[in-house]
RNA sequence: GGUGGGGUUCCCGAGCGGUCAAAGGGAACAGACUGUAAAUCUGUCGGCGAAGCCUUCGGAGGUUCAAAUCCUCCCCCCACCA
């Protein structure tokens, strides 16, 4: 089985180029591959799990991947099946975010002795100059063809527009490709299926350019059953960055997955063997739960690391009651399975002096401050309607106050709804 | 540069002098049902210690007892023309 063959497996694989020849050529021995990551924020999101994974799948392959942080093309923006123009940042915040994310990839691949590369193509955009460029890889475009792409006609059939230096975007990407060509031998390009049209400009552009074949795969887009785009939630993205999300947070968004998608994303966010996972399609109700416990887990544990996941397994299981993980539950994880303590450390918390409550604090109030409801009015609501706990009693009035009796073991523990909860612990 | 059409609360989108904190839908939040799932039904959905008041309809002025709605200037977007 090759690295495609896993990777299809997996569900990796919406579109590739040359199925035959890719096929022979990663048969031949070591390939190097290439995803390119916009370095537009200084963290990435679970919607960038996907090229990583499968970057990390490559490796594992025993290819060699390369993580091309865009700090040139960040410069310009890539308009690809966006509907609105991106917002053109700073050479500054764009430097920064390139740092942000190579440490970030680095806990998915392993960069140490030229195993994978780690590049960033300001180190040759930022040099070229317009007219040589325009005459040697300019020329090698069709303006007619260009506004035919799929990935540029939303923005032309928009009320915005396309403006020209997106509409350049594409003729970078593909020179980033050429460029990787040269340097490393690069000749498969990989990314999300909105780069469809730019991969194939790359590989039309080595054709010519080089008279040599290069390929292209395509990732589909993951969306949840429920329609939504994978990791988004009210509150925006769900980040790698624990600073932005906090492993708990992590830990709870991968532990709310749709049934529907379980083993969809098991194959995909994690590596455990596919003959495990395939066991997890035919489950229901309590069994499902608790692979959505090793899903979490498992996601979690590759982004924050063995004790921060297994510290939010255990938060889970002091707020929403332990669960034992069945020792044949998807074996190869390394998931906690038994006589696990409860600690409640990875629960979102607060400290509190004593005295703060001296005259009591009206429990909307707090329930504001400690973010639970994003407004006095919110808070309020959310008593009235009966979804405000303190200590996992529900409040029945908005005029309780907290007092120095709310507190248990040194906490106040309050809720809104189900599920979200916040620990007031107090120190003197 | 000319002509025409636009910019409304998180998003889409009605409103076109008072009854507008602004219809409807989506998202979101809460309740019921459950399994920290989905679907469904119900309620909520600018801010304020909730009384009434305050701030919102691209920006700045103006008319009026009263402006998201009318007028002036400006900014931005789109279409067609040049």
């Amino acid at each position: 089985m090759n690295v495609i063959d896993i990777l299809t497996e997996r569900g990796f694989v919406e579109a590739r180029t040359h199925q035959a020849e890719l096929d022979a050529y990663i048969q031949e021995g070591p390939v190097t591959c290439y995803v390119g990551f916009d370095p537009t924020a200084s963290s990435l999101h679970i919607g960038h799990l996907v090229p990583i994974m499968a970057l990390a799948h490559m490796q594992r392959a025993g290819h060699r991947p390369i993580a091309l942080v865009g700090g040139g093309t960040g410069l310009v923006g890539d308009p690809s099946g966006k509907t609105e123009m991106r917002q053109i940042l700073s050479i500054k915040e764009i430097d920064h975010n390139a740092v942000a994310l190579k440490g970030q990839l680095s806990r998915f691949i392993d960069f140490a002795s030229q195993r994978a590369l780690l590049l960033n193509n300001a180190e040759w955009l930022t040099r070229l100059e317009y007219i040589p460029f325009l005459r040697d890889i300019g020329r090698h475009f069709s303006v007619n063809r260009m506004i035919k792409a799929e990935s540029y006609r939303m923005r032309i059939d928009s009320d915005e527009g396309l403006s020209f230096i997106e509409f350049n975007y594409m003729l970078l990407q593909a020179y980033d490709f050429l460029e990787l060509y040269d340097r490393h031998g690069c000749r498969l390009q990989m990314g999300g299926s909105d780069q469809w049209g730019n991969i194939v400009a790359g590989i039309d552009l080595v054709r010519k350019a080089r008279k040599q074949t290069a390929f292209g795969l395509t990732f589909p887009l993951i969306t949840t059953s429920s329609g939504a785009k994978m990791g988004k939630t009210a509150a925006g993205a769900v980040w790698l960055d624990a600073e932005r999300t906090t492993p708990y947070g992590y830990y709870q968004y991968w532990i709310n997955t749709d049934d529907q998608d379980v083993a969809r994303f098991l194959a995909l966010y994690t590596f455990l063997p596919m003959s495990e996972v395939r066991a997890v399609a035919q489950m229901a109700g309590a069994d499902l739960n608790c692979a959505k416990a090793v899903l979490a887990f498992e996601t979690t544990q590759l982004v924050h690391g063995r004790e921060q996941a297994t510290q939010a397994f255990q938060g889970a299981a002091a707020m929403f009651g332990a669960r034992a993980i069945p020792a044949d539950m998807l074996p190869s994880s390394s998931i906690p399975r038994l006589g696990n303590p409860s600690t409640d450390a990875a629960v979102p918390q607060s400290f509190w002096k004593l005295h703060d409550l001296a005259s009591g604090v009206p429990l909307f109030k707090a329930l504001q401050m400690v973010g639970l409801a994003n407004s006095g009015g919110a808070a309020r609501r959310l008593i009235e309607q009966g979804g405000a706990y303190v200590n996992g009693n529900r409040v029945e009035t908005t005029e309780y106050v907290l007092t120095a009796r709310d507190i248990q073991d040194q906490e106040i523990l309050l809720r809104s709804g189900k599920k979200k909860f916040h620990k007031i612990v107090f120190r003197t």
